[in-house]
Parts: structure tokens; sequence; C-alpha cells
DNA sequence: GCCGTTTTCGGCCCGACTGTTTTCAGTCG
């Protein structure tokens, strides 16, 4: 059995891109390793079945060709990859992070490591201090200048944040940029509107005729640390905690380009591209053009919608544009009618005060209402995450008993579920007797302890919670913490066949710092067939906000509220499990 | 290295800004 994930096989790809790029190859050929990478990692079906499979032929994949299939096979079947490791031999692997650096690109990373000898960031620093770096041809003193600036930000600026803090940066320029009188409208694109779960840097568009006007008064937002560069049209800026906002000054009839193009993702416009130059059409910031031998003539560009249209497709919701399957669905009409927070019913993973959530029942009963919520599951811990004062049976059962008292003050206008987030043990099995989780509305099954275990243990461990007959769902079944934990190793094609097999659900947990699954598995999880449910993991009444980000990230898998089982009433979802 | 109603070779998205140049290469998005 494999451990090499299409993550893994990824990042192979991935690094041979980098190493490629540094020697100066042939550029198209560096594309097609980054190409190759993505669709591998965004595949809904793990490379390592498919070819386990044998009847599966890899290049049938849309950027797949021969070469890069046996290199999927020769990594799924040994680990390693000697055309790599052969790369690796001629270039010292710390060289990479010389590309790394903001404004040191392939051709002069690869010009100071060839020339002076630099391998290392500490080395990079000391030849640009020593003043050896202005003298190289193509060099100067600013650019010496503007390397040394880029390696004192390097950490930061190279770090993505999570969408929620970038969210709220980007109400506060928000703000800011509304009392800009200059500014007819203006808007966030980029991978912050696609709603991906980290982000890079915002990016702002905003119409006017005087862009100078509205420049001015971006610069005086006070997190400003520093002007990285401004022009006619274009103005980018580092905040002080190292973030980047670029601001874009645009006319009326190319906001729409604008905002298709600034949106991206890159790849999705690279195809968008493609498809526009086959109708004799050309797509920019500025707008769709018929290009003519004399001059361009502009078809379109002052609303997405118009944009897309001019080349026969549909406007694309944000979330879908990551060159995946979108334009699939497109062709055959059958773009997905995506989920909205609107659509959710219910939240059925949250905490109390009765283990490590800061509100009662009646607290978070009464938050609930306010969000526009039919019912909820209470699911504290169980006793094994003694961290959290976790339930033991007796004190679970009284819970319980409350639960039934609450309900029958509710008289229907809300329900509320006897439920448990029950520990997978690390031995395996549950924490709780199957007496008691037989007598649960609702039992959550996780991860807590282990959790560094290899692949066969803890996917066995996962395999025994989704085969317990009174286990309803498993929770973030990878783990992962975005920017601080690696995922479990988990086989998830064992899991997601097991849970289809016994009608076990899947969560997409919409904590920021999980979002797990992510958007991929949530896409794989929904070919098997297997509901998903998208729930806070709330610790307190505040923590029921964070549903947005779930949504955004079942939306960016293409899930509709169909696939998703709490958009369902209580009776319907009960419908849903089949044990 | 991938791909093909321009199909096995010759393409492969497009533009702003900067710095080092004296017409353009490199970087970035």
């Amino acid at each position: 059995m494999s451990s090499m994930t299409n993550t893994k096989i990824a990042e192979k790809f991935e690094q041979i891109a980098d190493l490629l790029e540094f020697q100066g190859s042939n550029p198209f050929r560096i594309r097609a390793y980054r190409n190759g990478a993505k669709v591998i990692r965004d595949y809904p079906v793990s490379m390592a079945s498919l070819i386990e499979d044998e009847q599966k032929d890899l290049t049938s994949i849309d950027g797949i060709g021969k070469d890069l299939a046996e290199k999927c096979q020769t990594l799924v079947q040994t680990g390693s990859l000697p055309m790599l490791d052969e790369l690796l031999a001629e270039i010292p692997k710390t060289v990479l992070d010389l590309l790394r650096v903001p404004g040191l690109g392939p051709k002069k990373a690869a010009a100071v490591h060839k020339e002076l000898g630099v391998a290392t960031l500490e080395e990079l620093k000391a030849a640009c201090e020593a003043g050896e770096v202005q003298k190289l041809k193509g060099f100067g003193a600013k650019t010496e200048q503007a390397i040394l600036g880029g390696l004192s930000i390097a950490s930061a600026a190279n770090k993505r944040i999570l969408w929620i803090k970038a969210n709220a940066i980007a109400e506060q320029l928000r703000t800011h940029m509304n009392a800009c009188a200059a500014i007819e409208k203006f808007d966030f694109a980029g991978s912050y509107r696609r709603g991906k779960e980290t982000i890079g840097d915002l990016d702002i568009l905003a119409v006017s005729t005087d862009a100078d006007a509205v420049m001015d008064h971006f610069a005086t937002f006070e997190d400003i640390a520093s002007v990285i560069g401004r022009g006619g049209t274009k103005m980018s800026v580092r905040l002080e905690n190292g973030f980047q906002v670029d601001l874009r000054v645009v006319s009326h009839e190319s906001f729409g380009a604008a905002m298709q193009y600034f949106t991206g993702s890159k790849e999705h416009n690279v195809i968008v591209r493609g498809i526009a130059k086959k109708r004799g059409l050309k797509v920019n910031e500025y707008g769709v053009f018929k290009t003519n031998d004399d001059q361009d003539e502009y078809v379109a560009g002052g609303s997405e919608e118009d944009v897309y249209a001019a080349l026969g497709l549909p406007c694309f919701p944000p979330e879908l544009r990551e060159a995946r399957r979108e334009f699939d669905w497109a062709a055959a009409g059958q773009l997905p009618d995506l989920i909205q927070l609107k659509d959710i019913k219910a939240d059925l993973h949250m905490h109390t005060v009765a283990t490590d959530g800061k509100a009662t029942i009646q607290q978070m009963i009464a938050a609930a209402q306010d969000r526009g919520l039919k019912y909820i599951a209470i699911t504290d811990h169980s006793k094994r995450v003694s961290m959290a004062n976790g339930l033991d049976e007796s004190r679970l059962l009284q819970q319980w008993q409350e639960i039934d008292r609450i309900n029958e003050d509710l008289q229907k206008s809300f329900h509320v579920l006897k439920g448990i987030e029950c520990d997978i043990l690390e031995a395996g099995g549950m924490d709780l007797s199957d007496e008691v989780l037989a007598q649960a509305d609702w039992v959550i099954a996780s991860v807590h302890y282990g959790q560094k275990q290899p692949k066969a243990k803890i996917t066995a461990r996962i395999l025994g919670a989704i085969q317990n007959p009174y286990v309803t769902m498993i929770a973030h079944p990878t783990g992962r913490l975005l920017n601080k934990r690696e995922p479990y190793e988990v086989d998830l094609d064992q899991v997601f066949a097991a849970a289809a097999e016994h009608g076990t659900l899947m969560e997409l947990n919409a904590n920021p710092y999980r979002l797990d699954l992510d958007d991929v598995f949530c896409g794989m999880a929904k070919d098997h067939g297997i509901p998903i449910v998208i729930n806070t993991d709330a610790h307190s009444v505040d923590g029921l906000d964070v549903m947005v980000c779930g949504i955004q990230q079942a939306r960016r898998a293409g899930l509709t509220k169909h696939d998703v089982a709490n958009t369902r009433t209580w009776n319907q979802l009960q419908k849903l499990l089949r044990k």
C-alpha cells in the first residue's frame, strides 16, 4: 500500500518546476509540471488508487501526458523519483529559498547563485551587505536594496493568512475606501473573493476618473508600512503585519473585465483566454476585444456577466474559478447551483460549559435561533479528552435528561439533538459504551490523540468508528490545522469507501483553522455519494458565526444544498442515516 | 512537457511597473 498521496505527488512536481525554473529551462515545460501538480492536487480520486486499478489510464486526465503519468507511477510504486534526485544533486535545496524572496525571481536568483556562489538566505544577505550583488550585470544599488528589503520581510510576506483574518483587514479597508469621494465604486477581487481558505494578498479594484486622488486616499490608510510601488493605474503597499494590498484604478467600461481578471484564479484565466482566442477575441483587464489587423474593437467589459457572455460562458461563481471542473460543467450546462448560508437549517457540532465551551445549552439555543437555525446538536467531548473535562457516561446521561426537559419546554419551536463528540481511542474503539451511544440522537466520532500514528493504524481506527452502528458522522476527518498542523496520515480512499457502505456522514468543519474536509476531499466524498455536514464546532456563542467559512469551502467544492445533510429538516436528515 | 475541427509540430494568456537600460529584461499577478 503506497502512502504517496496526491498532495505529495503535487509537491514533488512543484519542486521539479522550481528547480527547472532555476536552471532556466523551457518555461512551457516548467508550466507543464506546475499544471500537472495542480491537476493532481485537485483530482477527486487518488493517483495511487488509479494506478492500483490498472484499468485507469492517467494520461486521460487533462494536463497529464505520457511522461507525467510515468513519473506518477514511479512515485507511487517506489516513493521517489530519479529525475528529481538528479536535479537535487545539481542544485542545493536551500537555493530554492532564494526564489521566495520578493523581488528575486528565477533569473536573478540563478545569477547570484552562479556568480557569487550564494546558496542560502544568510549568504544572500551577507552578499548584499558587502555590496557584491549590485556589481552583477543587470543588478544595481536599488535592486540590492530591494533584495535586502525583501529578505527582512521574506517570512511574513510569504505567509498566507486565514481568510477570516484577511476579511477583518478587508472590512477596515472597505470603510477607509468608502470615504473617498473620487471613487465611483470599488470591490475586492483575488483569492479573497474566491473564498480561499488562506489569502496571499488583497486586491482592490476602483472605478474613478481620477486615479491619483484614489491612490492618495489609499495611501492614508493607517496600517500601511511602506509603498511597494505606484504607477498611473496601480499601487501596491505593505501593511504593518507584512500583508500586501494592491489597488487598481479602472474605467467604468473596464470594471467587469478587471474584476474577472483580478479575481482569477490565474489558471482559470489562462483557460478563459484560450477560449477567447479560438473565437477571434482577446481578453485582458480592460475588456473583451475583437482582434482586428488595424485596431482591436471593444466588445464587452462593464460587468463580469458581459465578459463571460461574450465568450459564450456562464458567469462562474468566484468560488468555482479554480480551473478544476467548472468548464466541463459549463459545457454540459451543469454548473452546480451552489449552497448558500441561508440553506443551512442546523448546526450539529458544538460544545458547552459542561466541557470546554464558554456558553450554556440555553445560550447556544438562543444564539442558534438568532441565526435562523431550526435545530442543533449538543456534542460535548467524551471522558478521554480529559483536558476539556470530557463527559463520562453518567454526566452525559444527565445532560441528555436536561436536553429532554428543554425540548419539552421548546414545544417544537426548536429542537435540540442529544449528541456527543466521542473520542476514537488510540488503540481503536470508542470512548463510550455502545449501550450509551445507542441512546443518542447524533454521535460524532473524532480523533484527538495519537494523531501521528502511521497510516494503517490511524486509518483502521477511523474505519472502526465508521463501522460502529451508532456513529453518525466523522468530525474533522484529517485533523489538519491551517498554518499549524499537518493532516493525519489517514487513507481517505478507504474511509470514503467504508463511509459510503455504512451510511456514515462526513463533516466539513467550518472552523477557519480547520476547514476539514477541504474542498478537494469534499468533492471526493460527494463522488462517493456521502452527504456532507457543515458544522461550526462552536465553543462559544460567537463560534456559531464561522458557518460562513464552511459555506465558502463547500461552494469551492461545488456542493449544492442537496449534497449537504444539514440543509434538511431533522426528519428528512434521519432518512439519510441508514443505521 | 502537453496538446490537437489549424492533430504529431509548433504553438502555449496578458499587461503594469521597476530598474537598468538607451529599447528591454525581470518580476509580479
